[in-house]
DNA sequence: AACTATTTATAAGA
DNA sequence: TTCTTATAAATAGTT
């Protein structure tokens, strides 16, 4: 526009691209803003430059959250409906996660049993029967180092006894039960195909 | 400008007011497409006039909906957070109580002991012995009703045989174990505190 | 919507 | 980056 015209097309050179946007963003956020007073409008202008900044201008009397609420209203679109859908669906299955541990625990309490089979019932008998051995086998070992401890004279808080203190070992991830999503009442999942977390803490108990 | 300069204030007459803001607006965007193409950069007008129309422009190359994703990303905002929080928070919550429930199952599986307390071993063992005699009574119950079933000569189906299959009776709500989130294994919540739910399954069981 | 006198924006150079 | 300045482009007021 001046000292010569010029096509509109891309500036080759690196660095008087540069300058140009650097020259023509402010000439545009001036506009923006005099658009803005003289005609009583809100503007939100949001752009990133080929190096990958990111620069922005919105009339004083808005923010660029509440100028595009109302765009979005207006035009009755929702730009975040695909976000919202995937939350969604991450609820969704994780309050289905939840309704098998329930239902898993409820079983474990002798509750719930009339739509198991003859079959999985007595699966059910074995494996908590398996289960209490193991629990009593434990207390047995751990009143025994309780009563080792007390004649040796020390009194240690139990918590700091125990290096495997940490037992929650991810953040609430679904994987473990997911098999449970197929249907079935699957009561012994976490028991016959433990998961690498599940599994290490079984040896554990073993070693 | 031309004819005159003009302070930048708000027009008062609303037909000029119009009529400029229409002139300048398609100055703005084509200022805005002359930046695109000169400088590689992906711009995004969004503007609502006075009078509550709503104009946008958007280089060629991306889509409002990108370049407002980008721009978030890189400022690393999130401007629909708070729509949003609600639901993030029921989440988080599915996901504790999902970490609750499993350590419960653990636990009863005879996994995960090593931060229970003699105490808290010793109660497990005793609640597991019991959820095991009743397992086992009803066991012995079924097999009886099977066995004069037989010698009766029907074949009934088990699941059609039982009008309480229905057991799952909530979608997922979590109240029934919200305690758990006050810390601590708890590990007999919801058997020394059953809700209305559960212990309607548990009377059922014992009438 | 078209015109045009004038102001404003800016390309190239320093 | 900033300033300078010749020139292109935008536009205010008019028709």
């Amino acid at each position: 526009m001046a000292r010569g015209k010029i096509q509109i097309k891309r500036i080759e050179n690196a660095t008087n691209r540069q300058v140009t946007f650097s020259k023509r963003r402010n000439g545009l956020f001036k506009k923006a803003q005099e658009l803005t007073v003289l005609c009583d409008a809100k503007v939100s202008i949001i752009m990133c430059s080929s190096t990958g900044k990111v620069q922005e201008y919105v009339s004083s009397s808005t923010t660029t959250k509440q100028l595009l609420d109302e765009y979005q209203r207006r035009l009755k679109i929702d730009l975040w409906s695909s976000q919202y859908e995937k939350m969604q669906k991450n609820l969704k299955n994780l309050k289905e996660v939840n309704i098998n541990l329930k239902k898993e625990i409820r079983q474990r309490l002798g509750e719930s049993l009339n739509d198991l089979s003859l079959k999985k019932l007595s699966d059910l008998e074995q494996d908590v029967d398996n289960c209490l051995r193991i629990i009593r086998e434990r207390k047995v070992r751990r009143e025994e180092e309780e009563n080792r401890k007390l004649r040796n004279g020390f009194i240690i808080n139990a918590k700091e006894e125990d290096q495997h203190y940490e037992l929650v070992d991810n953040e609430g991830h679904y994987d473990s039960v997911i098999r449970f999503q197929n249907g079935g009442p699957g009561i012994f999942a976490l028991r016959l195909q433990p998961n690498e977390a599940l599994s290490s803490q079984w040896m554990s108990i073993h070693e």
